[in-house]
RNA sequence: GUGGGCGUAGCUCAGGUGGUUAGAGCGUCAGGUUGUGGCCCUGAAGGCCGGGGGUUCAAGUCCCCUCGCUCACCCCA
């Protein structure tokens, strides 16, 4: 057993696994730059004051950040999510707007760890600052949808619920709690802690209690005021129209304190267990402001990385890219041409192969094979000593040829891209 | 943070009631084929049996602690 091994909730990411969240980025870089998003990278390192504002009723923010003080004596924080700190970037820096950004990178959480849950975890996510159009709401929610759908994922449903205006969802907060405190009795000793310090959590409960107790709850849409049910309607309407299918679930209450008005959450169907949102976003203001900026609408979403290839994996959809060689080069004449001709064929745009230390060309043909070529060159004694080179398609459909070394690397190209 | 399950070669796993040098398949390496991969055959390397302590003549096996993974709660991506 070795001595040292990656930090609970931490993980190595090693081939295949790594070309294929490599692609992934690039699948969503596409989706996102064709509707015109740019990519941002705020650091991994905040003032913990930028997180501060998601809330302080949210365990994101009071148990899980990861933070200490840096040599100058600056209180730093590595981002629990990336909202916050795109929010901070647009304050300092004040592009135009309506400003629409994307980004992938790493996020910390303190948190126990389990499957498709990680200390470390990687987000594709976006943000539109500055504008309070609804048909933001539709685009970011088209997006994401059709990322998923560009990987192939068909189970991934989208789950959708408004939180009202500010003051719609402080009434609504203020009356559930009223609700909730009256039943009392009938919550779990967990659940009535959640009461004290977030009634709207309670809602999404999944402790039977909890849930018994607040089976007749007052629905938050009898709290939405005229503006936020107009908002909100033309949000759907915009999904219908564009042909996505979404589900309203009146409980959707999500964890940040900052969301008002549309909130959403994409579930996997395929993945069982607790961990099966595999991305989740909303609209959202305040959060310009607090951080010192002018008041500034928001809308964006970010998806996690790591549940959505596994729910790619239980769908048996999006697996790695192959690297596998187009050529290979067998050397047992220790000429150099291994070298010299690999350098060769990779500059000219294959992706070639080879082996090392000498071995048998028995050795280096299992290689050969193994690295998925489809032409393996040998370069053996008898080659060596008369210019030429060996050519054998690995498939066994033709028989191998003998050509002259200096003619090989357009032989190879004429062969693999007739 | 709370509770349940599980930790044996690189990987997937066997190892009744404790009892000699801890096994298999896959993978790796070498050979069978002194210039040729896949299939087949032979062999080899590779194990602080997660770690520590205890019980015992004897512990992979029993007990305690600890670490890690995992599932649920919680949280959320």
């Amino acid at each position: 057993m070795a001595q040292f091994a990656t930090s609970p909730g931490m993980r190595d990411v090693l081939p295949p696994e790594s070309m294929r969240m490599r692609a992934a980025t690039g699948v969503f870089a596409d989706v996102v730059t064709r509707a015109g998003y740019g990519e941002v990278a705020p650091p991994l390192l905040e003032d913990i004051g930028v997180f501060a504002r998601l809330g302080d009723g949210t365990d994101v923010v009071t148990k899980e950040m990861y933070d200490f003080v840096d040599k100058g004596g600056r209180h730093i924080a590595l981002r629990p999510e990336q909202t916050a700190s795109v929010c901070r970037l647009f304050v300092e820096h004040r592009p135009p707007t309506p400003f629409k950004a994307w980004y992938a990178g790493a996020n910390f959480r303190y948190e126990k760890p389990q499957r498709g849950r990680y200390r470390q975890f990687d987000q594709f996510g976006v943000e539109v600052l500055g504008s309070s159009d609804p048909d933001l709401d539709v685009e970011v929610i088209a997006l994401a949808h059709d990322f998923y759908r560009s990987l192939g994922l068909t189970g991934v449903e989208i789950v959708i619920n408004s939180l009202g205006l500010p003051t719609d969802r402080a009434a609504y907060t203020a009356a559930l709690g009223e609700f909730c405190r009256s039943r009392a009795a009938d919550l779990s000793e967990a659940g009535r802690d959640t009461l004290a310090k977030n009634p709207l959590r309670l809602l999404d409960s999944k402790r039977s209690e909890d849930r018994a107790a607040l089976a007749d709850a007052p629905p938050i849409d009898e709290f939405w005021s005229v503006e936020a049910a107009q908002h909100h309607e033309h949000v759907l309407q915009g999904l219908t129209s564009l042909g996505i299918e979404f589900t309203e679930d009146r409980r959707l209450v999500r964890g940040l304190d900052y969301y008002r008005l549309t909130t959403f959450e994409f579930r996997s169907s395929a993945l069982d267990g607790a961990q099966n949102a595999v991305g989740g976003g909303g609209r959202y203001d305040g959060l310009v402001e607090n951080l010192g900026g002018p008041s500034t609408p928001g809308v964006g979403f970010a998806l996690g990385v790591e549940r959505t290839l596994l729910a790619c994996d239980a769908e048996n959809v999006f697996s790695a890219p192959s690297n596998a060689a187009d050529v290979f080069i067998v050397d047992t004449a220790g000429c150099g041409d291994a070298l010299a001709m690999t350098t060769e064929l990779r500059r000219s745009g294959l992706r070639c192969e080879r082996a090392y230390d000498a071995r048998s060309m028995k050795a280096q043909m299992k290689a050969a094979d193994r690295s998925g070529a489809r032409v393996a060159i040998i370069v053996g004694e008898h080659e060596a000593q008369t210019g030429t080179v060996t050519i054998r398609d690995m498939s066994g459909a033709t028989d191998q040829q003998s050509i002259s070394r200096n003619e090989a690397v357009e032989y190879i190209h004429r062969l693999l891209n007739p």
